[in-house]
Formats: structure tokens, sequence, C-alpha cells
DNA sequence: CTGAAAGCGCTTACAG
DNA sequence: CTGAAAGCGCTTACAG
């Protein structure tokens, strides 16, 4: 028996006889034998397999966003092989070089770093989506979450809930996402209080940069009634500085974020934020980029943006319901 | 210029020609050339590619476990191929078939199957470190995390705070966390409170499952003083019907939960829960496959148990600080 | 239905 | 220092 007639039979191909392909089963089990999956790939160019460059595997944020691309890549029994950049140019850099030949197609969110890094270290061949990433819309197919327009929204909420020292916590400067959501509370700010110069903090998205910020608000001559931060992480550790300064949230202060992490409505006081559907946008890149591999030619280059939703919670209101299941969510929520 | 010497030059391959790898990089710089990883490791028999396969990538405990593989790897330059099981057995087989030639080793975790299926899907060829994951020794290298230890020493810490009618939710039948946390705490209760028999709610590790127990658990004739969680989500999702139900945390029943998942200290009270090492888990296993990798003759077949602590926050005691930030940790904790 | 052969894209002794 | 050749483990037309 030839090795052919074995990868046939392997492979259920049509024309091996009966008892070959028994043989050969049997022969298979009782070796414990399991095809080289890169051997496979190299002759058949496919790996059936996806890559995922994040910025980070860690938090609630890619947690979700793993989530959403897990559940499609499962449903067309694709593995998933994740990287991570840390917010670092050569890191990134490595990290796509290593997929190479690894996958069919990749799945790239690097909201720090321009699309020129990624022009150069990912094949022309290789099919790829971009989610959260600045580029000039030439090479990519591309995701993005409204950051600009949900920022905008939430500044609208505060102003129509009566605020007017408004403080901002942003991310880290060169991020897209921060920039964009800076951009769009700064806009809406202008815009309803002329004149009006918000205090600005830089933060960097986890929770002990909210909690600094929080602290130099708490300590600033003009304390703001509200403070918008930039994401959930920061939002958090912003009203456990202000808790432990015995400030009140949201008697004294409102305070809100961007992402609605899972943990958002299970804190204390529950945390009014900007939601972003983050399953959602794993899974719709997914679905681009399949259909991008499938076609061949190219799915033709286009751009998305998914929209977001101000959910309002007790942080950005005395009198409200107290039960944490109860929220009125989808009473007030605002679709931006 | 011969394929040999693009590869020796881009290798970094000492007898290469100053000028023959000027060339060869400016050429290769200039053409977006990037070597295909499947064609070389399959030359090479090296992937510099780890294989996780996870029960789900989901949720804050695999996430920490993630975020401590991922830290080592990185710090060995390998990247991270991740692959969840869902914990159904075709889908584990499939998701480990489809590892193979594609990573150097393996770090498993499968609390619901049983190490026969491992056996029959991984080459015996292949490094692989288990994570909690039931087996009998003969083979393979483990870490478990002390799940029997922890429990006892919860239910212990329960009933010396003077708690009679405890209580308990489990996970998923067949799981072996589930059912080693499950054992700890019936064993402890037997010796501590002998004769008295303890409500027993099946969940299945997710939130809801704890809402639906909580509300079980408040219908009941019986009502408990104390209910401990098998993980900290179900723990979660019980506070939430309790408190829904009009209930005070811990004020009429004290709660606690299993793994102190971050979040477990950022809800409402902050949760009372043993606490498990998990990133370190995930490094200390990924050292020893890398250990067992770079041994060639293996490393020796060995088992080894994390510890667990017990941490008392609010949602055990009525009278505590009612600050999120400085939670009596370290002065209560106990380690088991 | 089966086998021999080519080839996927690399690396690496081997000879020059 | 460089090139020709073998080979990693598969799959797949091709010929029989």
């Amino acid at each position: 028996m030839s090795i052919a007639t074995v990868s046939r039979a392997l492979n259920g191909s049509s024309n091996v006889s009966e008892e070959a392909r028994r043989k050969v089963t049997e022969a298979s089990a009782r070796l414990g034998y399991i095809p080289h999956g890169g051997a496979r790939s190299l002759r058949t160019r496919r790996t059936n397999c996806i890559g995922a460059v994040l910025p980070d595997l860690h938090g609630e944020f890619f947690s979700e966003l793993i989530r959403g691309i897990d559940r499609v890549a499962r449903s067309h029994g694709l593995s998933l092989l994740l990287s991570c950049s840390h917010s670092d140019v050569d890191e990134l850099a490595a990290a796509l070089r290593a997929m190479q030949g690894k996958v069919d197609g990749l799945l790239v969110m690097s909201p720090h770093v321009d699309a020129e890094v990624l022009g150069v270290n990912i094949p022309r061949s290789t099919p790829t989506v971009l989610m959260n990433t600045r580029h000039d819309g030439e090479r990519y197919v591309s995701l993005t979450v409204d950051n600009y327009g949900g920022a905008r929204a939430m500044i609208q909420h505060l102003v129509g809930s009566g605020h007017r020292r408004i403080a901002l916590i942003t991310g880290p400067e060169e991020n897209f996402d921060s920039a964009e959501r800076l951009r769009g509370a700064t806009d809406a700010l202008a815009e309803l209080l002329p004149g009006v110069h918000p205090q600005i903090v830089r933060g960097d998205f986890t929770e002990q940069s909210g909690f600094r910020a929080g602290r130099m608000l708490l300590a600033s001559a003009d304390r703001p009634d509200a403070i918008f931060a930039a994401n959930d992480m920061m939002a958090l550790g912003c009203v456990f500085a202000l808790t432990e300064g015995g400030v009140s949230v949201p008697g004294d202060i409102a305070i809100a974020g961007f992402d609605d992490i899972p943990v958002a409505r299970c804190v204390n006081p529950p945390l009014s934020t900007v939601r972003v559907r983050i399953a959602e946008l794993g899974e719709l890149a997914l679905e681009r980029l399949l259909r991008g591999i499938n076609a061949a030619g190219g799915d033709t280059i286009a751009q998305q943006t998914l929209g977001t939703q101000v959910i309002v919670r007790n942080s950005c209101r005395a009198a409200a319901a107290r039960l944490p299941m109860v929220d009125a969510e989808l009473a007030s929520s605002v679709v931006s």
C-alpha cells in the first residue's frame, strides 16, 4: 500500500476500495497516527486557521472580542491563531511575520500604529481585515467602532442632564480609539458649552491610570461635576478613587465610561457607558475576512462603522433604581 | 544567487559575504518578501508556536489564564495558537488534531473529559502539559489547582464565622474542578457539622445559573444563612438574585465564590472567594512545557498542585470596611 | 482503484 | 563563501 492510498483513504477520497479504507483506518487508529497539519497545508495552500493580532489578549474587552471571533471561526471549522502586539511596533511586526504561512487570513487590530507598518509585514497575498485601525482606506477592508459619534452622544447626555463642568480622561495619546473619542467629546463640548474649556487628564486605558486621574481631579481647584473616561476600566478606577476620597458617585460627581464591558453593570454603582457591541465587531470582521478568502478575487475594499449606544446607569444619576439587574437600560438608551 | 544563499542571508548565517547579505536584505525589503513559516517549520521541525486548548476563551478566568501563558510565551519569542473545546469531546479532539504539526508543544485544560481522549488525539511525540485535567498520572506532566483544599478552607471559614445552614452551588457534574470543589466542601461540612445535610443546587459555572440557583434558594423552605458557589461567576449571579429578592448580602445571607477573578473585588458587595493564582497557573504550565520541549528526553513526569487562599470581603460579613479598595484582604486571608 | 512522481517553500549538510 | 541536491510530510494530477 502506497502513502498515496493512505492519504486518499484518510481524506475520504471516493476512489479507494472499501478494504483499503478499512485497513488504513484500523492501522491509523492503532498506531495513533495524526496527519501533520503543517505539511498538509504547505501542499494544499489551506491552513484552516485564522490569525488574529490584537493589542492585548487580556481584559474583558479582548475577551469579548475573541468570543465573537471564535464563534464564527468555530462555525466554519477554523482554528484561531492569536497573538498580541502589546502596543509595540516591533512586536506587532514580529507577530504578523510569525503568522505568515500559518493562516489563511488575518484579523488585525492595531489602534496604536498606522497601516504602513502593516503593509510591510503582511504579504499582499494574505487576505486581511482591520479593526479599529487608522488607515487610508486604499488597501484594506476595515471595521471601526463609531468612537466619535459615541463620545458625542455621551457628552450630549451629560450636558442634557445638567452637567456643566465635565472633565475628560483620555487613553494613550497615539491610540486611534482614544483620539477619536477625545475628538468626539471635545467637539460636542465646544458646540454645547461654547467657551468652556474642559479639564483633560491623560490615562492609558488601565484601571490604575483611571484611579490616578480620579485622584488628580479630586484635588483640582475646579472640581468637575461629571467625568467622562475614554474606557470603562479607567472609569472604574476613577470611581474607586472618588469613593475612597469620600465623594459620592453620582451624588457629587457623575462618571461615565466607554465600551460597556460585562463588568460595567456589576460594579457599584453600575457604570453609565457607551456600549460597543464588542463580540459583534469580532464576528463581523471574521465574516468579512472569510468572504475575502473565498472570493479569491478579493472583497470589494470597504469600510464599515459600527454604531454605539449610550447606556445610562446609576453612576450618572442620583435618583435611579438601586437594583443592579433592573437598571433602566432600554428605557434610557440613546442610539448614537 | 541561489535560494540557499538567500536563506542563509535571511537567517543570519555567518558564512555569507557582506555584499550578498546586503543585496538580499535590500531586495527582500523591496519585494516585501516574508518567509513561509509553514515550510520553514516543516524543515526545521520547530514551529516556535505553542498550542493551548482550553474549555473556553471567554470570561475573566480564561482571560487571566491566557495572560499568564502569553507572558511566558512572549518572553521566549513564541506565538500562541489558541483553540477551545467548548466542553465538547468531539470539538476537543478536533482542536487537538488541528494543532498537530503546527506547534512545538501543547497546553491542555479539559476538566470535562478524561485523559483517554487526549491519548488518542495527541501524538506521543508532542510534549504536553495538562492543567486541571483528570488523569491517571502515568503519562502527562500536570498542574492542578488545589480545588479540594480551597473548598475545605472556605467551609472552615464560613463555619468559623457562625454559619450553620450553608448551601452549595456546584458547577457542571462532569467537571473535574467542580467535582473536587464539591468534594472538599461536603467533606469539610461532614466533619464540622456532622449530621447536617447541606442543600446542593446544580449550576454550570455561568452567571445565569448562579442567578437561578439564588432564586431557588430564596424560595426554599429552609433558607440558608450562607451560600458557597463553586465559582465567582455563579456567586455573582446569586448575589444579584438575592439583592433583587430584597435579601441583604451579607446581612441576611453570606455569599462566597471560587477563583477570585478580577471583577470579584469590584462588585457590590465585594465578593469573598477562594483565590486561585490563575495567571500563575498558565505561567507555570508553559514553563514546564518549555522545559519538556528543550529537555528532548522529556521532563520527569510529575504532578504539581497550586495552593489557594481564602479571601474575605464584604459579601461574607456585615461589619466590614465599605470602601472597595481597602478590603481587609491581607489581614484576613487564610492560606489553604 | 492504485502507485510513482512531482512539488508545496523552505533549510542544511555536502562538495566545491 | 556559494550552489546543487536532498528532504521535511503531505496531496494530487497522471498513468496504468
